[in-house]
RNA sequence: CGCGGGAUGGAGCAGCCAGGUAGCUCGUCAGGCUCAUAACCUGAAGGUCGUAGGUUCAAAUCCUACUCCCGCAACCA
């Protein structure tokens, strides 16, 4: 299986928004392996284009030293909040530039490539085509694009109008958009798209920061023919080269995590046109997992407005699995959610620190003190111990459930049914009282035993989300193993009886929130 | 008639595709417990599900119209 997600354009900090995309992908892939199955994820950089030229020249800089130091910034995070991805796709990568040259010269070959010459109205300050919706209301092209002209001027198309009428059907057959409501926007856009081709270069003497058209140098290749092809181009495409995986074997049950605004078109009309113009055949084809936005107080995060959050920051004040556990708990896999700190630190005190950390430590310590640390599970059982394995092989199954659509959300909320369930489980046993009489001791054991057990099942659960919290407890549980299993490995009965646990440790300490005049 | 999403108790959201007693988290109020990270548990109050029609034995859920909010409209996750 192939994970990727949308390469970030190093023109500016890291913001939530990126930060969302790599650890919803790395909670994917960390899940799917879990599920078994082998996993290659691949995220990285687009670092061509005219803005990072611009950028670059501003700050005196050449494009190579402003792109490197942007980038540094992105691994760090990555690297800082435990995305781990496989595979890195910066664009300037030498290995991708050949990728791309020789998809070029494939295509051009095949008929599919075209020289043509535009006609448009120019701004020379901004450097760039202007359109009809550049016009200000009286249809004239106010001051802010300074002077305009008309000109013309000549670059690549791609025919990308020879493979819309099989886009078209191919979507109505396949559902490989996700969610399924984005279907509708696609095949507007692609009805409405329809016989117009892609213009994929642009002119040296305008843009320099790019890659070279291997038949005709005096043009560079534009945005999507650069950036899009790194999902192939790093998993081998085309190459014979040991530093890349197999592409035959990687190329299985690819899901490209985006973004709702690249979705249209880039994603879902020029992409899958692009591969089918280079032969790739239906079964072949990518799913699309088209996330939402973070608004930030029902506004757009942007940063005219400067509302911009910076992960980095919160990683530091709140630490990263409140972060992580934040961006996977509050936002429905597809739709847009608001960004609430105060909702990032009561999700973690609640869930994490009194939900589950709480269990963890309140199991642990009542074994340390009633029964020295040894867990054991005597028969016979009583109805409340089996509707506590009731409770966990339904949690379980729910959440494998909402895991496999993407559901992160669900997911977690179906691991603290089974987490608030067993809470109250020892509320009604109070084990704390029953060890006051000497023969009660059998079911002090076995209550704890169903704690600690339960516990140990959260771990794994929890483990694709918050690796390191996982890690911890199972630390606690003392279990050799425990997260290498596979989920459908788990079965009740992880702790043998004799099995002795280590002493509790608060893996979720308590966010206590700033000083709100702060 | 450009396109898409949204409108559900004080707050934030599920539920709608496959109609059938309105659900979750937080907050509020009252009580219990003490093993535990001032954590945990129990109970209560609080909603005519944006508006107006329609279909149906039955509509938050399907259909029609409308109002308001947000986003997109070739490169911002």
């Amino acid at each position: 299986m192939l994970l990727t997600t949308a390469i970030d354009y190093t023109n500016g900090s890291p913001h939530i928004g990126h930060a969302y995309e790599k650890v919803l992908t790395d909670v994917m892939a960390r899940y799917q392996r879990l599920r078994g199955n082998p996993v290659y994820f691949l995220t990285g950089v687009d670092q061509h284009g005219q803005k990072v030229e611009q950028t670059a020249a501003k700050e005196g800089v050449s494009p190579e030293e402003y792109v490197e130091k942007v980038t540094a910034r992105f691994t760090a995070l990555w690297e800082k909040i435990g995305v781990h991805y496989d595979g890195w796709a910066a664009t300037t990568d030498p290995r991708h530039k050949a990728c791309v040259q020789k998809i070029l010269t494939d295509l051009k070959e095949q008929g599919q490539l075209y020289k043509k010459a535009y006609n448009g109205f120019y701004s020379v300050r901004q450097e760039q085509f202007l359109t009809d919706r550049d016009r200000d209301a009286e249809g004239n092209f106010g001051p802010e694009w300074g002077e305009v002209v008309e000109i013309q001027e000549e670059n690549w198309y791609f025919k990308l109008s020879d493979h819309t009428a099989w886009l078209a059907d191919f979507l109505e057959k396949n559902d490989v958009i996700l969610p399924q409501f984005r279907k509708a926007e696609l095949m507007n856009a692609l009805s409405r798209n329809g016989g117009i081709d892609l213009c994929i270069s642009r002119p040296k003497e305008r843009l320099r920061w790019g890659i070279e058209f291997p038949f005709d140098p005096d043009y560079v290749t534009y945005v999507w023919f650069d950036a899009l092809i790194n999902y192939i181009s790093f998993v081998g495409y085309g190459a014979n080269d040991a530093t890349l995986p197999d592409f035959a074997s990687t190329w299985d049950q690819v899901v490209h995590v985006i973004g709702k605004d690249i979705m249209v078109p880039a994603h879902g009309i020029y992409w899958y046109c692009m591969l089918h113009a280079m032969g790739f055949r239906d079964e072949q084809m990518p799913k699309l997992l088209v996330h939402g936005w973070w608004n930030i107080r029902g506004e757009k995060m942007s940063k005219t407005l400067g509302n911009v959050v910076n992960p980095d920051q919160l990683a530091d004040i709140y630490g990263v699995d409140a972060l992580r556990y934040y961006l996977c708990r509050d936002i429905y896999t597809g739709k847009d959610s608001d960004f609430d700190l105060d909702r990032l630190v009561m999700l973690f005190n609640t869930e994490l620190a009194n939900n589950l950390g709480n269990l963890c430590n309140r199991a642990l310590n009542m074994s340390q003190r009633f029964t020295e640390g040894v867990l054991h599970c005597h028969q016979p059982l009583e109805e409340e111990d089996i509707a506590v394995q009731q409770s966990l092989q339904e949690s379980l199954q729910q959440y494998r459930e909402a895991m496999d659509q993407y559901d992160i959300s669900r997911g977690l909320e179906a691991l603290n049914r089974h987490v608030v369930h067993c809470n109250v489980y020892a509320e009604r046993m109070k084990p704390w009282e029953m060890n006051k009489d000497p023969e009660k001791k059998s079911r002090v054991a076995t209550v704890l035993y169903h704690l600690a057990e339960s516990v140990a099942h959260c771990a794994v659960m929890l483990s694709p989300v918050l690796p390191d919290a996982a890690a911890k407890l199972a630390a606690q549980i003392d279990l050799a193993g425990l997260l290498d299993k596979k989920l459908d490995e788990l079965s009740w009965g992880l702790l043998s009886n004799g099995h002795v646990i280590q002493k509790p440790q608060p893996v979720f300490p308590r966010i206590v929130p700033p000083a709100p005049d702060a």
